[in-house]
DNA sequence: AACATATTTGGCCATATTGCCAAATAACCA
DNA sequence: TGGTTATTTGGCAATATGGCCAAATATGTT
């Protein structure tokens, strides 16, 4: 690994670690479906406004959401595109993992694996 | 926002929790190449044997990668199939940030945008 | 059995991350 | 101007994470 790639692998990271807390991960979920403003926010995820804030500070400097002031609200949205794909199909994934877990505990309770479709991970 | 919701979320940040480190991407990106055993990470990333070993096991704990002993050797491969497109999604955006960043402070150094290819983000 | 190699585990300390409170800003309204 | 609402910032204590060392395990070799 040589200085270059250190820098790139670093730069990710930074990324990563913003999406890497449920509040965060949230809020980029509910930006996936349009702007919204930070007091939706602390409504929806029952914190101080102040932690909020912080974490929307986090997802910006990381440059996952950009902001806009409209009179006394800052509107969020989303600026990395292709983070709803990439979520879903780690939802799709940790879905399918907790059902082979339960499977090895409780065959009899297991839901069957869907026949047609499949789970774009793997 | 709901119990179940919220359960599924906290299982996708243990997902993200995983990727967020440097040395654990740089990890999974050389596992997106083919399985690899443990002593091939602790020579690039020059790191303690120990602390090699553990990045893994969060690995491995995330349900990203599954290892496999042979031998002495113990070889780790990837297990979400998503992970690399979605990495490489991040470093092109990244690497959009970075042009933008530096346009704006030295113009003259800038790189021009390219014309025929768009970045998968935004 | 004794030894070497590959890897994991336990323990400990240094550092980073979170979340709350209080205070500071900013925009709007009376 | 003074007050109200929306949001950010500073500070601090609690908790989580990361990395190294030493010790334990496991496998293969002589």
């Amino acid at each position: 690994m040589n200085q270059q790639q250190r820098h790139l692998i670093e730069a990710k990271t930074v990324v990563l670690k913003a999406l890497a807390h449920p509040t965060r991960l949230y809020i980029i979920e509910e930006l996936a479906q349009g702007e919204k403003c930070v007091c939706e926010f602390v409504d929806a995820v029952k914190a101080d406004f102040s932690t909020v804030s912080k974490h929307l500070l986090v997802l910006k400097n990381a440059g996952l959401v950009e902001d806009e002031k409209r009179g006394q609200q800052v509107f969020y949205r989303l600026r990395m595109r292709c983070l709803p794909d990439f979520i879903s199909c780690i939802g799709t994934a940790v879905a399918d993992d907790a059902r082979h877990k339960v499977s090895q505990l409780t065959p009899e309770l297991s839901v069957p694996k869907p026949k047609n479709k499949r789970s774009k991970h793997t």
